[in-house]
DNA sequence: ACTTTATGTTTTATAAATAGATCATAGTTT
DNA sequence: AAACTATGATCTATTTATAAAACATAAAGT
């Protein structure tokens, strides 16, 4: 009967996802569209707007995503014009980095 | 035998989900931490992360959030300590909205 | 104050994501 | 070049989220 697993979350991430359902719930409102409405549109039920709205953890990304852009909340503070490029950027800079991670065997002085 | 219904995504969530996997996956690298690593910090399957740094939708908004915070990558371009306040101004703001949309029976002039 | 409608909450059946294991491949270091 | 290790990909059992419905509450407009 008692949760097994309850996975934890940072203080970061936790605030995070406050603010981004915060931000949704307020964008929503202001552009005076009901839960309903917005649950229609985005292809999901009202419970889950719900849900994302209090910034619960365990939504999917793609929904909460869809919510956002749906109701005009920017993520990451870009414009939409603008986010193509952004990926182009991340991409050129994933192409110079190495592709796999090596752990050092033996530990390097790292502290001077 | 074939999927029914799979969810549709518009371009600006779709890009932006692209975007966080990218930044995460370059900040990993950066950091020189493997997969495993990461995984294993954010207690969450090699496999998950594998799908978050691929920025596919389907992915717990915890998980991914959770992620990104381990491996630097900051949301909404806040810092960590700045992002309580930011929750306190939604707070604020959400309490002066209605707390329930009403719909307009008949349809105003919005036009001129 | 009354009526209407949005929202909050709970429950259940169903659908889907996750963990974990395994294997193949590709990349890194010596 | 050889050995080692990280990553990519696929599979299945299990856990978990989701949709949908129903109801109660509360808020907005008249």
């Amino acid at each position: 009967m008692a949760k097994v697993s309850a996975r934890t979350y940072s203080r970061y991430s936790r605030e995070a996802m406050t603010l981004l359902g915060n931000l949704i719930r307020a964008a929503r409102i202001e552009r005076k569209m009901t839960a309903q409405e917005v649950a229609e549109r985005a292809g999901i039920s009202r419970g889950l707007l719900q849900r994302i709205e209090k910034g619960d953890p365990k939504c999917e990304l793609g929904a909460t995503f869809e919510v956002a852009a749906l109701v005009g909340v920017k993520l990451f503070d870009i414009e939409a014009t603008t986010l193509n490029g952004h990926i182009r950027q991340t991409e050129d800079k994933l192409a110079l980095l190495p592709r796999s991670v090596r752990k050092k065997v033996k530990v390097v002085d790292d502290d001077f």
